[in-house]
RNA sequence: GGGCCUGUAGCUCAGUUGGUUAGAGCGCUUCUCUGAUAAGGAAGAGGUCAAUGGUUCGAGUCCAUUUAGGCCCA
């Protein structure tokens, strides 16, 4: 009933101040629910062209944190505004629901602490507690995302674990395996050989220690040769297992004599290896001419298969420690195994994976470290060892049961991503990066070292690798899709694709015999989210017109640690399968901080809950921190105070500008539909705003298409400043001018025009208030206009409208009343006392509408320009140093020192008349010279670079009268708001004061009266509400009644 | 250990092809203004532009090295 009658009387709905932020958006968020925005946001770009976005999914097993606040408002951005653009923008939400985290989490629930534990467990009720965990935190997920406003097809999300996604994945490993891409090797990995399990590498950073260690250089004694090379290591079991050795290409190395012994090493390490000792050189080679050069093996348990035992190169050879030359074993390092594949060198193992020398050594079952000595020993018996020496650095323990790790070769799968190299910087050209760095930088130095991906996991819950093996022949055969898998092993077309449903489906080779078996592994679950573009909508099984359109992203975004996550895994699999890129745009995120810059963690206790933070703040102002504070790429520190800080400058300005509106419009009853202005008869402030608002609304448009964030932020609350503190101030008093003047509807009309427009350039960055302004303002007038402002189109600048000419005397204006405030200030002169005239010096002539703007700002009666008060103000003249720097060079100092030694005034007067002046045998122009006007102290004056204002501080009894008048007019009007009145009551004014003030009220009384809304001044007693002010030395009882 | 990002006022950040006195907002102190305002305005305090070296007539800006924080990889 309420409701009705104030629609009845208000053309919009009051703006209720006393509902908090995140209340108002509550509201915003039900209406879009209730009338399907977002759907219909979709719907009614149907036929238009695409803008395709791709949402990198999150695991809905861990909950939100802060830093998916940052990507989700940055992903919500674009789409909202390439929609508002007249794009279909689809926004498929997904979930990224395989892998290790997910096992670990539910090993922890169920209290095991590794593989032998599921295994008696089951795989089967394994798998499906993990199912379980996945959505854990799916409600939490999507409330936070609907806080944030973040808006994406959640109804529909891409599941990676379900089978249509799984076919899709194992489609594309058919066709990388078909291609021959798909391969089995061995990956050198940080080994547990206690637990007999790898260890991931945050599980290793955990367990480095400093450790003291006999480290030993030996010989390698050159084939046909009684030269030596002398190689380094830490690491003495390796050696049995040694292939080759390893120089830089490029270093020099040496033949020397030592105590009667040739050896061959680094030059530089001559000191390092042999002290002090005499040393002769007697041959120098590069690096690589010793490459091939063969030498004698320190052991010989076993014939190997390939050829071994040679000098190769490495790039990562360097000097330092050890003798510049490296021992090869390809089994017990990264960078030797990548040797190894090079030279095609044979993988020697002579260790077990209980981490104890293998049966075929001289030391079977001796665990690694304790073999150490022995071999030692053995070297120096045989005379291969030169000297050890103790050393210090930091190794790696097992975090359980510190048991040195050591690195080891273990079976794995790889996709060959080396072979396709030059085609994954090919396509990286193609995808703008933003910040542009990460592409040639970060991103770029990941392709130029790229390595053969290990796609294979020994674990339970991922996509299963397809691939099969004959137990016979050894044939590898790679399915997919679940027909091939049906066809071939006639399992049901249903069967779920996980392990261990498929894990014990085999079938024949009749031709060759054998069986086929499936190998164990899973994948990496990165090569799922990489599959995303495809695999969300079941290509090429279905919606194959779809992806054709769909593909690649206009967009994407995260943060920067997905460089070599998703960014890499969508690149590889998209160049893989398509040789194209899966993205054209990327803005990468930095990270979120806590406050002081450190990084959130919840050991620390430092960790910022997202939903804490919006239901405080609201999104709007969350969302404003994160786009306007720095640029996407730099990390943040978050605070409330940081938070808080936009809120108040952007969102609360705007905000009462807009309640500005709506407060006075209501009382006038004013309907902006049904009236008009004409351009040429506004205001030169209502073009001004015009004007700005059209040059925002360009500016903003542009940058983001360029996908720029931070700049179209801060340009729109530098707007919203001057929108509420120049223009709405200076027109405040247009807005309660009594009647519906021509003037007044202008006022009216522009600022709504300005508001409308406001709202749609700021929907995509704060969709709540945007919608809220929009709706009110447009749609409480027609109900038959779009239903929300995200349903709009983004606004058009008006060319016609932009006047650059007016927007650089306006702010000449503003450079005025900066000075003149300032005067005012230092000479202690309030602003209530009238002056009666200014003159400004230095600046172009203002037409009178401006010089009005000016007296009113600065309640001056008069503004008066002058090119010449040279009795106000003095000049300073400087040389030109952009034009004479380059001309002059070094004898510019001179000049400017001789400039400055002169008087600076008498030059400025030659200057004025000659057009020059002569210095030192040079001429120089006004070009050459730079003109300050400086303030003189006797004045009450104040310049800056361009422009100098000098006060006439003269006051009559005049002014002065009038000066008490305006302090009782503010005294007045401050009684009114104390005394609880409306903006539009009107009252009765009443005085008690001397006869001497009393005249001085009487002579003013028409404007006080109504200015303050008085329809009666009564004097000699005080009615209502009563105060009293000091005026004039005496002091003034007034009274205000309603 | 390697690669990359960042470092400008107490805090958050601008700072154009190298150019004259390095700016803004917040916070602080003082003053001021105000019938839309958790508002506005002015002044003041606050700077070794992370450090060092170099190029240049001139460096916050370009180059090299170092240093602190962060990210990724070993």
């Amino acid at each position: 009933m309420e409701l009705l009658i104030y629609w009845r009387i208000f053309m919009y709905k009051k703006v209720n101040s006393d509902l908090k932020v995140t209340e108002r958006e509550e509201i915003i968020r039900e209406y879009w629910k209730e009338n399907n925005i977002f759907e219909e946001s979709i719907k009614s770009r149907e036929g238009h062209p695409f803008f395709t976005f791709f949402d990198g999914p999150p695991t809905a097993n861990g909950k939100p944190h802060i830093g998916h606040v940052i990507t989700r408002a940055m992903k919500d951005l674009f789409p909202r505004y390439k929609t508002m653009k007249g794009y279909k923008v689809l926004r498929k939400a997904g979930w990224d629901t395989h892998g290790l985290p997910v096992e670990l989490e539910v090993e922890k629930l169920l209290g095991f602490s590794g593989k032998e534990q599921i295994e008696k467990y089951g795989i089967a009720p394994f798998i499906d507690k993990c199912k379980e965990s996945v959505f854990k935190y799916e409600s939490m997920w999507e409330e936070f995302s609907e806080k944030v406003g973040f808006w994406a097809d959640m109804e529909n999300p891409y599941v990676t674990f379900h089978n249509d996604y799984i076919e899709s994945v194992w489609w594309a490993l058919k066709k990388i395996f078909d291609q021959g891409l798909l391969y089995k090797g061995h990956k050198i990995v940080p080994y547990c050989p206690r637990c007999g399990t790898p260890l991931a590498s945050h599980e290793v950073a955990q367990g480095y220690e400093d450790v003291k260690e006999r480290t030993v250089f030996v010989k390698f004694k050159i084939k046909d040769s009684d030269t030596f090379f002398m190689a380094w290591t830490t690491t003495p079991w390796t050696l049995p297992s040694n292939v080759a050795l390893a120089v830089n290409p490029t270093l020099e190395y040496v033949k020397v004599l030592v105590e009667g012994e040739k050896y061959i090493i680094a030059k530089g390490q001559i000191p390092y290896v042999f002290k002090d000792k005499e040393v002769e050189v007697l041959e120098t080679y590069l690096g690589k001419d010793l490459e091939y050069t063969e030498y004698e093996p320190l052991y010989y348990f076993k014939k190997l298969d390939k050829k071994a035992h040679f000098v190769t190169l490495a790039d990562y050879v360097a000097l330092g420690e050890g003798t510049g030359i490296v021992h090869i074993a390809p089994a017990f390092g990264q960078d030797d195994y990548l040797v190894g594949r090079r030279y095609n060198l044979p993988f020697v193992q002579y260790v077990n994976n209980k981490g104890e020398m293998t049966e075929d050594t001289i030391w079977p079952n001796t665990f690694v470290k304790d073999a150490d000595p022995m071999i030692i020993d053995d070297l120096k018996e045989r005379g291969l060892l030169y000297r050890t020496q103790m050393h210090v650095h930091s190794y790696p323990f097992c975090w359980r049961c510190h048991t040195p790790l050591i690195y080891y070769g273990r079976d794995s799968w790889f996709i060959e991503t080396t072979k396709i190299k030059d085609k994954l910087i090919e396509n990286n050209k193609h995808i703008n990066w933003i910040p542009e760095t990460i592409g040639t930088g970060r991103f770029g130095d990941w392709l130029n070292n790229v390595q053969d991906w290990v796609i294979s996991r020994n674990r339970y819950w991922g996509t299963p690798l397809p691939i099969w093996v004959n137990d016979k022949t050894g044939e590898l055969y790679c399915i997919g899709s679940v027909k091939e898998l049906h066809d071939l092993t006639g399992c049901d077309m249903n069967i779920e694709l996980h392990r261990p449903y498929i894990d014990n489906l085999t079938w024949e080779d009749k031709v060759n015999g054998g069986v086929f078996r499936r190998v164990e592994e899973v994948i990496d679950c990165w090569f799922d989210s990489g599959s995303m573009p495809f695999a969300q909508w079941h290509y090429p099984f279905e919606n194959k017109e779809l992806f054709d359109n769909q593909f690649p992203a206009d967009f994407i975004s995260e943060a920067v640690d997905q460089t070599r996550g998703w960014f890499y895994s969508l690149l590889a699999i998209s160049t893989l399968l398509f040789d194209e890129e899966a993205f054209k745009n990327c803005i990468v995120l930095g990270l979120v901080l806590d406050e002081n810059g450190q990084k959130m963690s919840k050991s620390k206790g430092n960790a910022v809950d997202p939903m804490t933070v919006l239901n405080k703040f609201g999104a709007d102002a969350t969302r404003w921190f994160f786009y306007e504070t720095s640029q996407p790429w730099v990390s943040k520190n978050i605070s409330d105070a940081a938070i808080l800080e936009g809120q108040k400058k952007y969102l609360n300005t705007l905000y009462n500008t807009y309640s500005f509106y709506v407060l006075y419009a209501n009382i006038d009853n004013f309907d902006a539909t049904k009236y008009s202005y004409d351009y040429d008869k506004l205001s030169l402030m209502d073009k001004w705003l015009l004007s700005k608002l059209n040059t925002l609304i360009k500016e903003v448009d542009e940058r983001l298409d360029r996908y720029e964030v931070a700049e179209p932020a801060r340009l729109i609350e530098t707007f919203v400043d001057e929108l509420s503190n120049w223009y709405v101030r200076r027109s405040r008093s247009r807005f309660w001018a009594k009647g519906m003047e021509q003037d007044k509807i202008d006022a009216y009309l522009v600022l709504y025009e300005t508001l409308v427009k406001l709202s749609k350039l700021i929907a995509p960055f704060s969709p709540f208030i945007a919608d809220e302004i929009y709706q009110n303002l447009v749609l409480s007038l027609n109900d038959k206009e779009l239903k929300s402002v995200h349903l709009c189109d983004y606004p058009v600048s008006n060319p016609l409208h932009i006047d650059k000419e007016l927007e650089k005397n306006m702010d000449e204006v503003l450079q005025i009343v900066v000075l003149g405030r300032a005067i005012r200030a230092q000479k202690t002169l309030k602003n209530r006392q009238p002056l009666s005239k200014m003159y400004v010096v230095g600046g172009k002539a203002l037409n009178d509408y401006y010089a009005k703007v000016i007296e009113d700002e600065l309640n001056v009666h008069e503004v008066l320009y002058s090119e010449d008060l040279d009795d106000f103000t003095s000049h300073r003249i400087k040389p030109n140093l952009k034009v004479l720097g380059p001309k002059l060079g070094k004898t510019l100092g001179e000049i400017r020192s001789t400039l400055e030694s002169m008087d600076q005034n008498a030059a400025y007067k030659t200057l004025k008349s000659n057009g020059y002046l002569d210095i030192l045998d040079l001429r120089l122009e006004e070009a050459d010279l730079l003109v300050e006007t400086l303030e003189s102290d006797e004045f009450a004056s104040m310049s800056n670079q361009k422009l100098a204002v000098v006060l006439d501080t003269n006051l009559t009894e005049e002014l002065i009268n009038e000066g008490y008048v305006r302090d009782v007019v503010s005294k007045v009007q401050s009684l009114r708001k104390e005394a609880g009145f409306e903006v539009i009551d009107h009252i009765t004014l009443s005085f008690k004061c001397s006869d001497t003030l009393a005249n001085i009220l009487k002579n003013n009384e028409e404007s006080i009266a109504s200015v303050t809304l008085a329809d009666k001044v009564v004097y000699g007693e005080t009615l209502g509400y009563t105060s009293s002010i000091e005026v004039n030395d005496e002091t003034l009882y007034i009274g205000v009644l309603k």
